[in-house]
Formats: structure tokens, sequence, C-alpha cells
DNA sequence: GTCATATCGAGATTGATTCTCATTTCCAAA
DNA sequence: TTTGGAAATGAGAATCAATCTCGATATGAC
């Protein structure tokens, strides 16, 4: 049950922590903004603070639940952490992201860092390209 | 001269853009941003607006001269484009970023892009670490 | 149920960046 | 060289995402 993913995490089991978490799992699939789980949560009625999404993301964030991108140039996306690390392409038009693994990158990745003097302990690692241009319909807001 | 890199960009040389684009050149091996670069200006007793800052790194970069790039959550920062293609590493903790080529890496993401209907034309790759302590001493404005 | 405490929400605030528009600069033609 | 008009600049207002403040409210241990 959800509540108990928050106790776990340390966190008391609110109503508004529960229904971000809940929007959260319905699009496990997507990277949201707060802005995007803002609007999500308006939809069914729950219209909870702005303030309250940003707050309480962070606080996933630092939770371990959710993690949190830099993508594009504005605003951060959070994803459910699932606990599979894999990396991302953005679409540099449209946004889309897509998610991979690769595991002759992933070591090359590890070795460059230490040659260079970093632990890549919290790595992340992303591309960016321009996505065929079908996908393109949804350009970025 | 410098002068003549504004034309053949279709740009008038102007004072202002002058004086950018030397602080550009005189700090190649650094990353900077718009805040940087008026700094920069100021201690030289060049106060340009920090208007005119944004929207000359702006056309630099439609125009082709420097790359932004935008590698911590914050501000956006910029580099002359040298031609020769890199990706950087960045400091989660103090933001130091060091640039690296791999051509193994370099081919599999071209591959793998591929692979997810993506085309690379324009990429770019960041990967996100922590460096060495001792490096961490300028913390992240 | 009661209470101390953690949490929430609305609105103010910040920080980076962009926009507006009156003034100034550039440059090519006279 | 002077001049006219387009392009560029600067100061400050506006914007946008994100954070902070603080009085009001909900949570959960007792």
């Amino acid at each position: 049950m959800q509540s108990d993913d928050l106790k776990d995490a340390g966190l008391k089991a609110t109503q508004p922590r529960l229904k971000i978490l809940s929007v959260l799992e319905q699009n496990r699939d997507q990277h949201m903004s707060a802005e995007d789980v803002y609007r999500a949560l308006m939809t069914t009625g729950d219209d909870l603070g702005l303030a309250t999404i940003y707050r309480v993301l962070t606080q996933f964030e630092s939770a371990g639940l959710v993690i949190r991108h830099h993508f594009a140039e504005g605003h951060a996306v959070f994803e459910l952490d699932s606990g599979e690390h894999h990396d991302h392409i953005v679409c540099i038009d449209c946004g889309k992201v897509t998610e991979f693994v690769d595991s002759t990158i992933e070591r090359r990745q590890i070795r460059i860092a230490k040659e260079h003097g970093f632990r890549l302990a919290d790595h992340s690692l992303v591309m960016h390209g321009r996505c065929e241009r079908r996908h393109c319909e949804h350009r970025r807001r």
C-alpha cells in the first residue's frame, strides 16, 4: 500500500503526498514536471498548491522515491525510482524522452570518469538529438 | 581579426559584441555564464547591460560561434565553438566541468540513438558525478 | 478524543532570463 | 564628412520556474 511506502521513507502519509505518489504511479512511463503533476491533480478535482507539489517532490527525491532530471533547458522533471539504472536520450525539438541501457557505454563511462578523477557513484548520462519528425507533433511547451 | 568573425557570422561588429567575444577568447578553457561574462567586463571597466550579454550570447549561439550548455540545474553556460566535438563530465558538488572524447562511446552513442529513432546530428552527452574532494573547494555558487 | 508537531496553502520572494522601448551606434550612400 | 535609417543597446519591467514565509490545518501517538 502506498501509505506504507511513505512511512518507510519517514514521511507522514498525508492526503497530498498520497495523491502525488498516485499520480506518479499512474504515469510510470512518463517524466513529469511539477507543473504536470499539478495539472494532473487539477483534472481529478484535487487542487493541491503548487508549492506543495514542489515541496513533496523534493521530499520524495530525498527519500529516494523519485529521481529528478534536468533534461531540457527549463524545468526539472521527475520519475519514480524503479531501482533499475538507465540513461536517457532527449529530443531537442519536441522534448520526447527515451530510456536505454547499454553495457558498453556503462563500462566506459565509469572508466572515463575514473581517468578524470571523478567517482561516478551517483551518475547519470543524457544524450540530446532529434527524434523522427513524426514524434515532434507535440512541440515542447 | 575578431570583427571579421562577427561579419562572417552576419553580425555587425559593434563594441559590445567585440568585447564579449574577447572575454570568451580570453577564457577559452572555461565555461562562462552570462553573469560571468558580465562580471568579467565589469572588472575591465566595460559595463555592458546584462540584457545585452544575454542577447549577444544568444546571437553568437545562433551564428554558431558559441555553444550553450545546461549542465547544472540553474543557469546556462557558454563556450566558444572550437569545432572539435567533445563531451563533458560535471561534478554534482562543485560544478567543475571536464571535457573528454571517447571514440567507443561516440560510436555506440550514434548506434543507440539510431536504434531508438533519433538522428544525432546535433548531439551532446553529459555525465554527472562527483570529482575528487580537493577540487570541491570552490562550491557551486 | 486531545495535543504537540508535522504539513499545507496562498501569496510573496528569488534568481535567471527575456522583453520593451526610448536612445544610441553603425555604416553606406550622398 | 555628413546624414538617415536600420540595427543595436541599456535600464528597468516582465516572466517563469522554483523556493520561502507563516498562519491555518491535518496527522498520529497517547
